[in-house]
DNA sequence: TCGAATGTACGATAACCATCGAACATACAA
DNA sequence: TTGTATGTTCGATGGTTATCGTACATTCGA
């Protein structure tokens, strides 16, 4: 469970983290959408465009948030596409009781 | 909400919170609360009875839960009375939504 | 009042982390 | 097939964190 909150305990991460979650959900205003992302696909290179972020940071930012269990990202071509766990989130839920 | 996932992504920290609450709520079994704890009393001096960690430490990461909000501790005598800030436990319940 | 117990403040240190750029690998389009 | 876009890996670097021991302040009991 520490290891959840670690994966979230960073401003950046968790923002990708909640774009990543929005994306998916499609809760997103259509402007941030054109913007940032492309739906939940290109999450990566969109991510890179709106956070002001590296690549390899990304890259990394990513790589934690899958290491916690908290998303699921699959490769689609060139661009990765990825998705929140949600009986992690279920089970931070629990935890929170 | 990132500095609040902080504060819980050190494994100490995050048991010792945990006590806390256990401790405040009464949930903790009797031979733990005899090994550990005098009840939500004598936080702080159990902590360390249980936690193997120094004075100073346990002070430290109390110091950080209290930053996060999640704990309030006020003095009483020589020993601290710590106990968990429901309010932020229900921001963060609401934040993962 | 004196000493023990409790908690805090400080400085040191080792470990960890966020970030970057560069070099690389892969996929696709021209 | 060649170039461009996309992601990954690596090493470097500066910053943060966890932990300790020591020294200090406060409280309380003898």
């Amino acid at each position: 469970m520490a290891k959840i909150f670690k994966a979230l305990s960073n401003e950046k991460r968790l923002q990708l983290f909640k774009n990543i979650y929005e994306w998916q959900v499609g809760e997103m205003k259509p402007e941030e959408t054109l913007q940032c992302c492309d739906g939940i696909k290109k999450t990566f290179t969109k991510a890179c465009g709106c956070m002001d972020l590296s690549r390899s940071t990304v890259s990394h930012h990513l790589k934690e948030l899958q290491n916690a269990g908290l998303i699921t990202c699959i490769r689609e071509g060139q661009t990765l596409v990825c998705k929140v766990n949600q009986d992690v989130i279920d089970a931070v839920k629990t935890f929170i009781d």
